[in-house]
RNA sequence: GGGCGGUUAGCUCAGCUGGUAGAGCGCCUGCCUUACAAGCAGGAGGUCGCCUGUUCGAGUCAGGCACCGCCCACCA
């Protein structure tokens, strides 16, 4: 490693291995169970799926959950952040699949055995690559205690609950419209389909009626389920169908006996107004069948082709085929009237990408009304709260309207349903049942039910584990709104349930970032942007305008820039935000490099105000502080980046630093204890956002012990109004001479006397005098400009290179200024409803105003 | 159809309980001032989507309108 001297840019990648080493052998990221989760603090990781690799929005996620982990891990809270992965069921299977059929095998070919053996040595190979990843951006996750949802213990939680539920008679099996996805051979719930667009055709057709004299039309626009019509349906007040209703028609194809019956959900003014009913495919009719205790004929078999159900010469072929020949003998015999193109939303698997094809099959479901009451009390009551708290009613609205959840899936790879049959008998249970001829149900859980349990279930539930004593509930959970439905909710039903507690008090809803062009970030749009390219430096994708390559900005830049991008709604993904945050990491590292290389080797860190600055910094540091310490506490991380940022940029580089100079190379040991001190509490303010540099810096304080993560804060430095007015007027006349410099004419190097006609700068005459490159003099005479700064005004004797023209300039326009400004103070102050009606504080405010401005005017 | 959010500087976004608009980037001018040129100093740039209203006073509050996102529920 290269001298401190000479490093003078800030190098992420050179640094943050180094460090994260230090952090991972240190043990500090895993607590000792002790205490109670009341005086802990933990947050549960989401868990990501085993299969992925961090992508943007874990990124982001992720530096929240660490930044608020860092935090009260500094205000010596025990901070666990639980860690673990999801064995993502669908997803999971899909991708060892597809290595399958690289190889040209399949997991019918494996069988289910070989299969799943398979799935965990793939696991046990790739599933490990997003926990490196987390690393690499500094979450300070409990790498000691990882979970993973199939592991045997979480396992028997997820049995054990389900019988649980069975028993209470909440989970019951049923032949049910499920959504099928036909690519995963799957039923899926309702939230993992997706509407699209298209544009399908719509075709009438002419149904002969039973007594023989005309027909009644209807309009589908999946012809091929007419096989399985059961009836016609028409709207009650129709008076077109009234005296149709309760005839028959003759199913054209099939010959099947049609009843024409009434119900209110048709409507009139749609297609015909007559509607064929097919229980067996679709939704609607679904519960128009129930409702009229209609048959449910399937004609569409699990492999989206036709079945034994339909006439024979239609069998086996697929849906789009069937569809196909019905509409040509349709119109063979006259029976299509009309065709035209309709376009509207079509459900498609959001896994496998295919149109999802409506079946009834018997499915295990889920009964959530009751445990969705107490979850809509949790919130209402707001016991559990959500930040921004406009997404708690879209929690509510859900849950007040919840509908059953199919639980079982046809999978391979995932918690297999506790439940067996034998002949006409069903048996639930962890163990199995005891006797010979039992068979266990092949389906598999929704992955979203055992990740329900997650936030107790990882921590040894349904053990009494040190674990759940001293970290549940936890404290607050950090999600997209994506997931508010599929996890959030659930896990609050089954942690009222299964805990008596909500598993959280607090729901950070996160932004959604989006790509820099709006769209969407995904893999398959092209639109995605590695984290870890960002990192450690590579292409820029296509959504990018300039291309090339990123540079190496490393964790820290990256996770600056997320938190600076955040906001209450969705954002647009910045680069140029991530460029602030490296900018912020060098600032701070050179401004370190600059104390550190200047005190002596005994100096330590301590507040030993000297002079006015000193106790100005102290001042602004603690006003830093509470600022940023407060917004992270608010989950307003945005702020607390932003707010971090103008600390150290605009309070201690651009003026506290530049105030010391003198006196740090003049080797004052006051100065040098203050800005040791300074320093350190900056790197602490700063740790939970930027915690590589920070913990850089801090190994090479004099005297520094131990690791900045682990460091719990000290006593807040002093609040200094006075020092904070002395210092607030200098820094403005300062600028305000630098200005009058510039507007003059006059060159950088210029040198200008000038004699102060103004109180309140005795303590920093000085610093006035040498950062705004004034000389001052008592008195000499004649002033060739006079500078307008608070309280008076700086007479200027003589400049180099003074222009009066351009001084002149200046001065018209400043007067202008003022006096447009005068005018309007004026106009209201002369307005008796303003001075009447408006609090006095404004009154006195305006009042103060004119007065400064009179003097300003009159300086000029 | 219902819900949530948005519309502020060229771009990306801040603006708390109403008191004459801010940041970063970009742009212009000048500086290699021995921490940092990935830097420093100074500057230009906005009738805050539109219309009404409340108010002494409205990006800020109320109502309406127009666009733009997202979510939920959807008529074959």
């Amino acid at each position: 490693m290269a001298a401190l001297k000479d490093r003078t840019r800030y190098d992420p990648s050179e640094v943050e291995p180094r460090v994260l080493e230090r952090w991972l052998s240190s043990g500090l990221f895993h607590p000792a169970p002790d205490g109670t989760a009341t005086e802990n603090y933990s947050i549960a990781i989401p868990p990501p799926n085993v299969t992925g690799s961090l992508h943007m929005g874990h990124a982001f996620q992720d530096t929240i959950m660490d930044a608020l982990i860092r935090r009260h891990r500094a205000r010596g809270r025990r901070a666990k952040w639980i860690l673990g992965t999801d064995h993502a069921g669908i997803a999971t299977q899909t991708q060892v699949e597809q290595m399958l059929a690289a190889e040209g095998s399949s997991r019918e070919r494996l069988g289910r055995e070989a299969f799943e053996r398979r799935v965990w040595e793939w696991r046990a190979q790739y599933g490990g690559k997003i926990i490196g990843q987390l690393k690499r951006l500094g979450a300070s996750c409990d790498y000691h205690d990882e979970r993973f949802t199939l592991d045997p213990a979480y396992a028997e939680a997820v049995l054990k609950v389900f019988v649980a539920l069975y028993e209470k008679g909440y989970i019951y099996r049923d032949r049910y419209l499920v959504n099928w996805d036909p690519g995963s051979r799957s039923a899926i719930s309702d939230l993992e389909v997706d509407d699209i667009e298209v544009t399908d055709t719509l075709y009438y057709i002419d149904y002969p009626l039973a007594s023989g004299s005309g027909a009644i039309t209807v309009a589908t626009v999946r012809p091929e389920t007419m096989l399985a019509d059961v009836a016609i349906a028409v709207n009650p007040s129709d008076a077109r169908y009234e005296r149709l209703v309760g005839e028959s028609a003759i199913l054209p194809l099939v010959g099947r006996r049609l009843q024409i019956i009434a119900d209110e959900h048709v409507r009139p003014d749609f297609g015909t107004g007559a509607l064929k009913v097919t229980p067996g495919h679709d939704p609607h009719d679904f519960e128009i069948g129930r409702r009229h205790r209609l048959e449910q004929i399937s004609v569409i078999w699990e492999d989206g082709r036709i079945s034994e159900a339909a006439p024979e010469r239609f069998r086996g072929l697929t849906a789009a085929e069937a569809a196909q020949a019905v509409v040509a003998e349709l119109r063979d015999q006259g029976l299509v009237t009309r065709i035209e193109d309709y376009r509207h939303a079509v459900p498609f698997s959001q896994r496998s990408g295919e149109r999802i094809e409506p079946l009834v099959s018997l499915q295990w479901f889920m009964r959530m009304d009751e445990l969705a009451a107490p979850a809509i009390e949790a919130v209402r009551s707001r016991r559990v709260r959500f930040h921004p708290a406009s997404n708690a009613s879209v929690y509510l609205n859900w849950l007040e309207n919840i509908r059953p959840w199919v639980l079982s899936r046809q999978l391979w790879w995932g918690h297999r349903l506790p439940v067996w049959y034998r002949r006409g008998e069903t048996y639930v249970g962890v163990e199995p049942p005891a006797g010979r001829g039992w068979e266990r149900d092949p389906d598999v859980l929704d992955t979203w039910f055992s990740s329900a349990l997650w936030p107790f279930a990882a921590l040894g539930w349904p053990e009494q584990t040190p674990e759940l004593r001293a970290f549940y509930p936890t404290d607050v959970l950090v999600t997209a709104r994506d997931i508010i439905f599929l996890w959030v909710a659930r896990m609050v039903m089954m942690g009222l349930e299964f805990t008596g507690e909500a598993p959280f008090s607090d729901v950070h809803i996160h932004a959604i970032i989006q790509a820099p062009d709006g769209r969407r970030m995904s893999k398959s749009l092209g639109t995605g942007i590695d984290p870890m390219d960002l990192m450690e430096g590579g292409p820029r994708p296509p959504v990018f305008e300039q291309g090339g390559e990123f540079p190496a900005y490393g964790a820290d830049a990256l996770r600056w820039g997320l938190l600076a991008m955040s906001s209450t709604q969705d954002v647009k993904f910045s680069e140029e935000k991530i460029g602030q945050g490296r900018q912020l990491t060098n600032k701070l590292w050179n401004a370190a490099r600059l104390i550190l290389l200047g005190v002596g080797a005994e100096a330590r860190a301590e507040a030993r105000p000297a002079r006015i600055e000193d106790r100005w910094i102290l001042s602004r540091l603690h006003r830093a502080r509470e600022e940023v310490s407060g917004r992270l506490e608010g989950y307003d991380f945005a702020h607390a980046a932003l707010a971090l940022y103008d600390y150290i940029y605009a309070e201690l580089c651009d003026w506290y630093l530049e105030l010391v100079k003198p006196r740090l190379r003049d080797g004052e040991p006051e100065v040098q204890a203050t800005l040791l001190y300074v320093l350190t509490e900056t790197l602490a303010l700063a740790h939970p956002l930027i915690p590589f540099v920070t913990e850089e810096i801090y190994a090479y304080l004099p005297g520094a012990e131990g690791l900045l993560a682990g460091r719990v804060e000290g006593a807040r430095p002093p609040q200094d109004e006075e020092a904070e007015r002395v210092l607030g007027r200098t820094i403005e006349a300062v600028q305000a001479i630098r200005r009058w410099r510039d507007q003059a004419g006059l060159k950088a190097g210029a040198r200008v006397s000038g004699r102060l006609e103004a109180p309140g700068f005795e303590q920093t005459s000085e610093h006035l005098s040498r950062l705004a490159r004034v000389a001052l003099v008592d008195d000499g005479g004649a002033a060739v400009a006079s500078v307008p700064i608070e309280g008076g005004t700086l007479e200027v004797i003589s400049a180099d290179g003074f222009d009066p023209a351009a001084a002149s300039r200046k001065r018209a326009a400043e007067r202008e200024r003022i006096e447009r400004e005068l005018a309007r103070v004026r106009a209201k102050l002369a307005n008796d409803a303003f001075v009447e009606k408006a609090p006095a504080a404004v009154v006195e405010a305006e009042r103060g105003k004119l007065a400064r401005l009179t003097a300003e005017l009159e300086a000029l």
